[in-house]
Formats: C-alpha cells, sequence, structure tokens
DNA sequence: CTCATTTTGTGACGATAGTCAATTTAAGTT
DNA sequence: AACTTAAATTGACTATCGTCACAAAATGAG
C-alpha cells in the first residue's frame, strides 16, 4: 500500500529497513472525495500529503477570484510551505480534483524522525532542493515567455497538466484569462 | 569576520561552537570587483556563498536578452541550485552588481558536514524551506498582481529591491518592458 | 570640467490580452 | 434520455502593454 511512496524516496535516498518499519508507523491512508479540501485558507497546515492516486489544486483566493498556484498528480507531495513551517495560517486552500488516495505525513512525526534518523534528514533536504527548482522553473514562466508560449512549454513539459486540468484552473495558474487560454489552445491545437 | 554569517545561520539554528569551528576551515572569504562574476552560463556551480557586503543578481540569456530572475543583498545566500543540486550545467549567469565581499560554502564540505553534524543538516534543510517559500511568493507576483501592483507591491515588501537594483534589471524580474516600468515608476511615485 | 557612454524617460503607434455578454458544448443528475 | 448545471468557446470592444525612435538625465573616464 505504501510502496508507491517508499520507490519515490527511494530516488531521492535509500532508506534503511528499520527506518522505514518506523516511518510506516507515522503514516496514514485515506480516501478524499472530489472536490473536497486537504487543507483551507485560514487553517494552520499540519504536515505533508503523498499522492497514491488521484489529483489537486492549491489556490488564492484573491477577491472573489481563484488563483491556482499548483497542481499534484501521483507520486508528488503537497503541502503549504508557507504555513506548514512556519506554522501560520495559510493563505491557500487545497482541494482534490477528483477523488484521491493519499498518504499522510504529520509534520510533529516527521520532525522528530529527522532528529533520529540522518537518511530521513537528507531526504528532506533533497525534496525540498527540487521543490525549488520546480519553483523557479514555474516563475521563470512568467518572465521568459509570452502567454502562448507558456502554454506551449508546460505542454511540452508538464502534458499532464494540460490533459488533466480544467481550463478554468489552468488559465490562472498560466496567468491569463480564461477566454484567453482558450483562444490559444484553438491556435496551437 | 564570519560573524555576519554565523548570526544569519544562528536565526535558522543554533550551531554548536565545535561545529561552528570546523565549518569556519571549509570557508574562503573573497572580494568580487563589480561587474564580475560568481558563476557564468554553462559553467557547473560548485556551492554557495554568501553576501557580507555588495549585491548580486542572476540572470538568464534569452535570445540576447537578459531576464533577471533574483537579486542578493547582504546576509543572503547566492548559488544556483538547479546547477548545484544535479551537478548540470547553469543556464543562469550570477553577477555582482558592485564591489562585493562573499563568503564561499563548497559544496563537497559541505556535503561532508552534512553527514557528520545534524545541526548543518537540520540548518540546509530549513535554509532551504525558506527559499521555496520565497520562491513561492516570486511567482505568485504573476498571477495575482497587475504589472503596477507588482511593483508596489515588492515597494512595500522588499523596498531594497526599488532602491539599489537598476530600471533596467528590474524590469525584466517584474515581467515588463523597461518603458513600462519607467512609467509605471513616475505614477506610483 | 568636459566629453562619451550608459541609463532613464517620453511620445506615437500597433499588437495583444482582458472584459463583458452571449452561445455552444460538455458533464452530471434524476 | 431529458433536464439542469457547469465549462468552454466565440465575438465585439476596450484597456494595457510592448516596440520603435528619440530626447533627457545621469554616470564615469580622462
Amino acid at each position: 500500500m505504501n510502496a508507491a511512496l517508499r520507490n519515490t524516496l527511494n530516488e531521492f535516498e535509500k532508506i534503511p529497513d528499520d527506518d522505514w518499519e518506523f516511518f510506516q508507523s507515522i503514516l496514514t491512508t485515506s480516501t478524499i472525495k472530489k472536490g473536497d479540501f486537504l487543507l483551507r485558507e485560514g487553517q494552520i497546515c499540519k504536515g505533508v500529503y503523498f499522492v497514491i492516486l488521484g489529483s489537486a489544486r492549491a489556490y488564492l483566493s484573491i477577491d472573489g477570484r481563484e488563483v491556482n498556484t499548483s497542481f499534484y498528480f501521483e507520486e508528488s507531495f503537497i503541502s503549504d510551505f508557507e504555513s506548514l513551517t512556519n506554522d501560520l495560517p495559510s493563505k491557500k486552500s487545497i482541494q482534490v480534483m477528483e477523488n484521491t488516495n493519499v498518504i499522510f505525513i504529520p509534520k510533529i512525526k516527521l520532525l522528530a524522525l529527522y532528529e533520529e534518523s540522518t537518511s530521513f534528514q537528507t531526504l528532506g533536504r533533497k525534496i525540498l532542493e527540487q521543490v525549488v527548482i520546480l519553483e523557479q522553473q514555474y516563475s521563470s514562466l512568467f518572465t521568459i515567455f509570452l502567454p502562448k508560449e507558456r502554454y506551449e512549454h508546460v505542454l511540452e513539459n508538464h502534458p499532464n497538466l494540460i490533459q488533466r486540468v480544467p481550463l478554468q484552473f489552468l488559465a490562472s495558474y498560466l496567468g491569463v484569462a480564461r477566454e484567453t487560454l482558450s483562444r490559444i489552445r484553438k491556435r496551437v491545437t
């Protein structure tokens, strides 16, 4: 059941068997129904989710309008770091886009695990390094590309996004109006 | 001489004295002349710089045009994570904007230190967590704000940037043409 | 201080994306 | 399958930004 998570973690850092045993004991698995929330604006994020099957989105509510900031699919980690690491009320909501199976990793337990296991500490650092890289690539979308080019670049590099995310959510993620994205898509395809 | 660095690190995690002693031994301090480079496109980034005094910018060269992706001032860490963590040729160049004093922390030594010291490992993780948060705030500039609002938001939250970065560099960082930024600044001020 | 170079500011124009409104298409429910 | 609701598309119009060309201001070197 947790095999997908172990495989993903092993790509970053090999986990010794006994570390893994303890790690498993802090995990809880659950199924979230389409439209339900992993985190709501104002709540304090208490841990990290791992997506076994399904998808989710993170968004900001800006005077009534929803601005999508991230999308998550199988084998990815979901959290709001701003809330999680500094215990601040989240500015974002995280909502599941379809029925989704997740593993929950509580922050308190994870921090304790870091203290005891060097390999997990290393793991946490390596995952964060990749998150930083992805975030930088995302922001450069806006500074180096025009809207149409942003779409093409995402189509090329993250086809999941284009295939599995409804246009209404994708638009704000790409920084364009829904109508504009619709027109871009017609021209490109 | 390294006091500024120690102070900064202590805000993340207290460093035991003996850990600090060893850490100091891997550091080298240098002065970089205005316009010189800490990293050039195509090179592999070999470590992290800490700014004691001065400033720097990171930029991408996109068909002749320079797109600035980050600015660095006193007490901040400079690196290209995409190159550093995965040993890839850097897409970015990092150039000093004025005569700048930096401390260099070599990656190889730092990784060795991580293996031996839990507090440094934790430190590395905590710094990365804050980097992720900053990067996410940067990308949301583009999705939630119009150009004029981006300028005002940066003016409010990172006044250093507005005061110390030439307009020609700021423009691409904010995703607008130089002329547009010039006009925004006239209206806002 | 003067000259040369770089940086910033301005004006005019065209291209592009945003907005509003209406329609078509798709999805979900009973 | 029929109905309802939501999502995507399309058209018309406007606002905004980018581009090009040039002028003014600031910076730096001799």
